[in-house]
DNA sequence: TGATGATATGATAATATCATCATATATATT
DNA sequence: AATATATATGATGATATTATCATATCATCA
């Protein structure tokens, strides 16, 4: 039971939801997910711990970068019927995350979009 | 969002999640299930509101019963798929369930057996 | 090796949640 | 009308959660 509570746990708050469903656009390093959702990098790494412990979201090492993403075979796809395109801030996020994506953001984290 | 925020918040507790899956078996009334949950009415009809305000369950008042169900166009499958059959603690509710309706609980509210 | 970049973690105050107790409401029964 | 039954609600203390600030870690690069 402690897995399921922890799982519903994770997705009740609201920066945590809005992470991972910006996830759902694919593997994301800390620094894409800071600039995408705007906010404090501290908050960010908290709340992947948080979903990581739930086990929702992986994370890989690869130099400098942590990056995270949904497992593949835990991919819960009912979590995303209906969600994504209904809420407006996840929208937001999504565009966001596209403009981190053009200027590049991964080779130059301390990026002045954000 | 704020929708999505309230089913997950509502299912993060594990009186609430227990209340939810057993009513997963059938439409209850509060002294159902505060017999199959062995727990206190207040924390049952506390938590029942809750899940009433996400948007889980429906209520209807029949006399001096209130029941509780999970609405036929809300039931979402996903939640149900596997949990139930992985967690000893919805079994064991669902085995006072049965015995609450061996002794037809409804009728004769003050049982002995919770 | 010292500095910088990317991320994680610890501490803390403000706020939210939970279980319980006491009480209220609403219906049924006598 | 008074009482009993079924359920809901308000108040409260204990505990948990959240955002933020400060600092630590770990890899890269000059």
């Amino acid at each position: 039971m402690e897995e399921y509570l922890k799982i519903f746990s994770a997705l009740s708050d609201q920066t945590r939801l809005r992470i991972y469903m910006i996830l759902a656009e694919g593997e994301l390093c800390v620094c894409e997910l800071t600039c995408a959702l705007k906010m404090e990098q501290s908050r960010i790494s908290h709340s992947l711990k948080i979903l990581r412990e739930a086990g929702l979201i992986i994370s890989r090492k690869i130099g400098k970068w942590n990056f995270y993403s949904i497992p593949e075979n835990k991919n819960r796809q009912w979590l995303f019927e209906g969600i994504m395109d209904n809420v407006q801030i996840l929208q937001k996020d999504k565009k966001r995350l596209q403009r981190c994506k053009d200027i590049n953001i991964r080779e130059k984290c301390n990026c002045q979009i954000c």
